[in-house]
DNA sequence: ATTTTAAGTTAATAGTTGCTAACTGTAAAG
DNA sequence: CTTTACAGTTAGCAACTATTAACTTAAAAT
């Protein structure tokens, strides 16, 4: 028996329709493509949802708060804000990895669909994920190991849209295996520009 | 008469479309949604073009042109390493501004498309145009100005994602106006990083 | 002055979309 | 042993898709 067997069929229609916005964009997310990769027929998914919004409201909530959790996980260990800052990237990095880039590809995607709700969602969940970075930097600043002429809000910015540009490389490279080759590189790259020293 | 009014249909088609793809998604990019933005019925762009997909060819050879152009215009100036950089970005970021962000957007979309053919165009672009910018990392390197411990090549790629995160800044933002505030200011954060001090 | 061409229209094609209704089998509940 | 609920099926709906054909009209070419 796979893994794949022993998920619910609400949940394989879940991964199998994150799995298509992710691989193939929006404009193949149907009933009949999420039903052929499930193994079942177009109508049978309406047993589980009762559209193809409420399946996209549960993969955004699903991997936002995978990605939410991260950061809080991060800020619980209490450690001095160059740890934390490390745990927080090395966090974010894993979720990636392990939703294949969804969270970004879903930011992207739905900033743009005109479906206000699921921009709504999205947009506070980047609000709140942003926030929480800019507190740990400000954090930094105060203590004076941050470089003090940056803008804590605008580098967080900056944070999240470089794992999305890393996401985009992987894409276009057609890579196969991990999105961020090596992380702790990525974090001596992006410290390298905002630390002091 | 306006500026609208003295394109040819066919530049108006071309330029709706890219509109489209940008602010809606693919999704959206149906022969109506063209027509009704262009002023026509849906047949009538069938006058102008043999399919959809010959409009998208031409929407991203248009705006990948214009992107391309703005590199080698930079390096035909012949200026010292740092200049060149300079320029570089500043034309690239003058380009983003004139078609509103088209080009990473195009990039993003049809790299996970499914279609061969509009994603070779825009890989060849991205390799050529990251090669471009690799060898003036490089240079400088040799020239003992730029950082000898980064890898060109991937800094390169790090600054095409790091522009994307300025789009994707922008539309999550709902802001008006430039994708980037302050060129000068973004400039001088990324050179912060690459430079020898 | 007539013909031809360009660029638009409406109407129709076949295929796809989200979604519903009616039906079927199977497994648990009573 | 029967009933009921679940999870699937097929068939069908209206609305949409890309594209084509037949027609109109106005301007350009002859």
């Amino acid at each position: 028996m796979t893994i794949e067997e022993e998920l619910s069929t609400r949940e394989r229609i879940i991964k199998a329709g994150a799995q298509i916005i992710v691989e193939e964009g929006l404009r193949k997310f149907t009933a009949k493509n999420i039903g052929y990769r499930v193994g079942i027929t177009d109508a049978a998914i309406y047993k589980h949802f009762p559209s193809l919004d409420n399946i996209v409201i549960e993969i955004i909530n699903k991997y936002i708060s995978r990605c939410s959790g991260s950061v809080d996980r991060s800020l619980a260990m209490n450690l001095p804000v160059e740890e934390t800052l490390r745990q927080v990237i090395k966090e974010h990095i894993s979720v990636l990895e392990e939703t294949n880039g969804a969270v970004p590809v879903l930011c992207f995607e739905f900033s743009r669909s005109g479906n206000v709700r699921f921009f709504d969602i999205l947009h506070s969940f980047v609000e709140n994920y942003r926030e929480k970075l800019a507190q740990i930097l400000k954090k930094g600043q105060e203590e004076g190991i941050v470089r003090a002429d940056i803008d804590p809000k605008e580098i967080a910015m900056l944070f999240v849209g470089l794992i999305q540009a890393k996401v985009f490389a992987y894409i276009m490279e057609k890579r196969e295996g991990p999105i961020i080759k090596d992380p702790d590189q990525l974090i001596s790259e992006l410290f390298y520009g905002i630390m002091k020293r």
